[in-house]
DNA sequence: CCGACTGTTCAATTTAGATTGAACAAAGAT
DNA sequence: ATCTTTGTTCAATCTAAATTGAACAGTCGG
């Protein structure tokens, strides 16, 4: 609407750069892509929200790498958009709860694979079950076994790190 | 020393298969090459030790990725070299404790990633401290100092969950 | 209705890092 | 001493996944 003509020299200042640094170590660390972290940390040192373009342009990454991005953003609960503003654009904020971040990579990460695995192993103790050799049986069933408890150990730690991580 | 002429058909059953690709779903979920997923794996279920060139036919990879691998699986505390033999080869065995594999990689990937993002945020802190606007400074000392509470956050978690992983 | 603006999608490309394999070192065996 | 056996190293290669960017869809303003 205003700054037509808006010059393009918005390179990250030194202590911007940094802190977003330390969200891509972070964020690699948790597996997720650079970009991630790029955006998440570009948000969380800037005040107001920021819009697509902004990322584009000073994080140098392209429009369909911030798209995708923000919408991983978004599922995790790690960024929502900016009520209220009359703009036809959509600005985006972070969240800054480490509750609310822990939760949703819990949630959109950890539970899915710690489920399927779930159902994977139970399905192995079944066909254990039926092995002829008596000693193979049960030596498979005895590690099938204890792959079980490690997935109800996994299960049981989530919801204490989650509260843990609420301060 | 006996089986010469060794046949080499060694291929995994449908079951130690399926074993394996859990462990290989495992690490990719902790950030760790495929390989060692597969090699500890097949020592889960498999009785007594194993050598390289197990791992090597059994999983078709190649000896390189065997050693390495093994090594990373020592330093995580994973594996272990099989003690007493009096063959010149070694053998390898699994840790198949949750609490020292847990205490492995927390050991080995998480608190180093942890201590050098306190270093940076530290050094972040210091920074931000100089900034001249008053307005900016206040913005990043608060945003900086929330990085601070969370890796504080994240070091005090890690204890209770080596805890809550020993049974 | 048309043109400008905003954001999404996805095939093609790039890149990070995992894997390979040949050369090498160490240590027995003969 | 030489050959064999066992394991390691690391530059080259390969591969899975991230990133790009051009085409597309939706929507607002005039």
């Amino acid at each position: 609407m205003d700054d037509l003509l808006a010059s393009d020299h918005n390179e990250l200042d030194p202590l911007e750069r940094q802190v977003v640094d330390v969200f891509v170590d972070g964020v690699r660390v948790l597996g997720l892509p650079r970009s991630i972290g790029e955006i998440y940390g570009l948000l969380f040192i800037s005040r107001g929200g920021l819009s697509i373009d902004d990322f584009v342009e000073r994080l140098h990454i392209s429009k369909g790498s911030a798209s995708q991005g923000l919408r991983m953003l978004k599922n995790l609960g790690a960024v929502r958009e900016a009520v209220g503003g009359a703009e036809r654009r959509t600005y985006y904020e972070p969240a800054i709860e480490l509750k609310r971040l822990a939760g949703g990579f819990i949630r959109e990460q950890v539970r899915p694979h710690l489920e399927s695995g779930k159902t994977k192993i139970s399905h192995l103790a079944e066909k254990a079950r039926h092995i002829d050799d008596p000693e193979r049986r049960e030596f498979l069933s005895e590690r099938v076994e204890r792959l079980e408890t490690w997935m109800r150990s996994g299960g049981r730690v989530l919801p204490v790190l989650q509260k843990l991580l609420g301060q």
